[in-house]
DNA sequence: AATATTTTGTTATAAGCATAACTGAAGCTG
DNA sequence: CAGCTTCAGTTATGCTTATAACAAAATATT
């Protein structure tokens, strides 16, 4: 852990994945995991599993392991995966319009309320059970809902104006999609989805390798 | 740099927002650029951002700074922007097709060549100028067309398999947008988009911050 | 033209992170 | 139930990455 006491970034964002793989032993009725066991399915060392957990309590047992379930439980508490979020998309064009299809949410507790897009075109129209709604009445919307979290998949030009507004009425979590920075102060929880940044990487690599076969 | 004389994946993926940026820069007319400026512009310190392009070769100059349009190109050269992909979509559901009229792909250099889905409802389907094809004409078709890069957007039980299928046939990148973890020999990049480490780790974070709000 | 300033390239230092090693507790075996 | 094995928790080490400092080169200034 660093020295502030603050547990690093790297930590949180494999907890997700320690997660995941709890959630599919379970399926399939195992209850006990090694810090071993654990290394094989997700590829991190079981040295680093150990202190990763190891970092918000012991939740093992020495000569035993851990116990799926349980340990699954404590990670959701820390994640927050125990409570239910309610959420509103802004943009729903292609990528918010699969953000709101995207049944997996639903499951871990995140409730979509509304979407809402600025063009008249697909103002109106149903997806799942929401109809979109037009993006002047957002501001109207936030101020008479509580809102956790914020789905910006606005166009990169409108993101920082639309994250001001939703900022201003009180929101505290964007997930942004835009490819483009968002300053937000600092009472607000901000992550990015940078597809481009994404693909940009892979084909570096796909050309690294390739390049190899030539030699 | 790392002993062996590789670039680290950290600089690599700080590559694509230089990039971004000098873009904007130079939208804007701006050609002149240090390595202070960029520091504001990006987040990253200034030491960083010399260093990251020193991996690569001297680019700049002292007293002088960067050249925007040149040290564009130097990135675009170095991650492959310079080249063209072929690229096929598996999996027409919602990211899919999201990915598919995503127009900033085709800007740089991403032509999507085909879509492949086993629902007998999508197959048949136009995207843009694009039929939905059946996934069972997957193989033959990659047999007789040379594709650089797969985009995963099958259910997760799905996802090895069409892997083990695309790299049987030559294909050397995929992105994978499936919350799974894909295995695949050591000559195929791949990259992940992790939506959901990316929502539950942004809802850590909204947590922490709502929680010191209440001290 | 001489000097001060800017700014990179590069080296040195420090911080952060991951791996390895160790200790002791619990489970397992004969 | 004694000894052996397993395995988490924890400390120590090493490596990687980021920051800071510095020297040299080019620009800007007077």
């Amino acid at each position: 852990m660093a020295k502030n006491g603050k547990i690093s970034d790297a930590v949180i964002r494999r907890l997700p994945k320690y997660y995941r793989y709890l959630g599919d032993l379970l399926k399939n009725g195992i209850n006990r995991i090694s810090s071993n066991e654990l290394s094989r399915l997700t590829g991190f060392t079981a040295s680093q599993i150990r202190q990763d957990l190891n970092n918000f309590g012991g939740f093992g047992q020495q000569g035993y392991g851990y116990d799926a379930k349980k340990l699954r439980e404590e990670i959701s508490k820390i994640l927050g995966l125990d409570h239910k979020y309610k959420v509103v998309i802004v943009g729903a064009g292609n990528i918010g319009q699969a953000v709101a299809n995207y049944a997996g949410f639903y499951e871990e507790g995140f409730e979509i309320m509304a979407l809402f897009d600025k063009n008249p075109k697909l103002v109106g129209l149903r997806i799942r059970d929401l109809e979109i709604m037009d993006i002047d009445d957002l501001k109207e919307y936030l101020t008479h809902h509580k809102i956790d979290l914020v789905v910006l998949c606005t166009p990169k030009e409108a993101s920082q104006g639309i994250a001001d507004i939703v900022t201003s009425c009180g929101v505290q979590a964007i997930w942004n999609f835009a490819p483009t920075d968002i300053k937000v102060t600092d009472n607000v929880a901000i992550e990015n989805v940078r597809m481009n940044e994404s693909l940009y990487t892979l084909v570096y690599y796909y050309n690294e390798k390739s390049n190899n076969f030539n030699n």
